[in-house]
DNA sequence: TTACAAATCGTAATGATTACGATAATATAA
DNA sequence: TTATATTATCGTAATCATTACGATTTGTAA
């Protein structure tokens, strides 16, 4: 998903655009990993000095809930990114900038025969660590 | 895990048995799934009128830190269970009554051949929905 | 251009968790 | 068993991320 991908999912959906939801877009799309509400409101006091955590906050749920961002938590923060919509995957994310790779395993199919009369909603696979870039640091 | 074996762990370590510290031992051994601070609160208060929010999370963080319980994050809040130390697998969280389900299913192993140069610290996997048990209320 | 719904502002409130100085309780050694 | 050192707990305030809200501004469609 790009910029321009979540802006006519917004429009489709009655949504306005505004600069600083193009902003909020553009800053994720740069991003390529997992960002916290903090890294955002960084980013945007850059060009909106004394921007509204309400605008952060209910910008970030929004885009959450229309699928153009996936949401996970870590250290007690949720962290945001891009959402990848093209497959089901999973991802290696780095501890320490945040960046993420694909992983393509999933045992889900595997998983739901123990699973039987269980009503599955949801499933989070993740691995943490250290990226190659991360690690001379 | 049980209680007894809890209180051995502690004391090898050389931290003291207080009342408290085994109710709240117990209170995780008979709730056979993940609980938050505000569930052990809750149930501590019947015998000890007033209790600190010093104690509660001073143990819940000792008793993770040394592999007594072991945590998870659910809605914005921390939820810990009794940690079975028996062998490595993973959970089905039921999302009501927090009671889980022992996964055997752990595809680390095909994982890392996709990760090499990647420094490995942790992983997650947990199914997420709703217990046999609680799909009829 | 107008009108109205939606977005943002500025700031206060919330809720979980952490922190801390004072006091109480436990374990150990004499 | 008693003294003593160390750890645990108390009572309460502080912190931190997030949510909420009335007032104001802005985008959009007619």
């Amino acid at each position: 998903m790009n910029t321009s991908d979540a802006i006519e999912i917004l429009k489709n959906k009655g949504y306005k655009t505004t600069g600083k939801r193009k902003d909020i877009l553009s800053f994720f799309e740069k991003a390529d990993g997992y960002r916290t509400a903090k890294d955002l409101i960084q980013f945007l006091e850059e060009t909106y000095e004394g921007i509204s955590f309400d605008t952060i906050y209910r910008n970030l749920h929004l885009y959450n809930e229309v699928g153009i961002l996936e949401a996970t938590e870590l250290n007690g923060e949720k962290h945001f990114r891009m959402n990848c919509t093209s497959h089901h995957h999973h991802h290696f994310i780095c501890k320490d900038c945040g960046k993420t790779k694909e992983i393509e395993v999933c045992p889900m199919d595997e998983v739901q025969k123990s699973l039987v009369n269980y009503e599955i909603e949801d499933h989070k696979f993740e691995i943490y660590g250290l990226c190659p870039a991360c690690q001379s640091i």
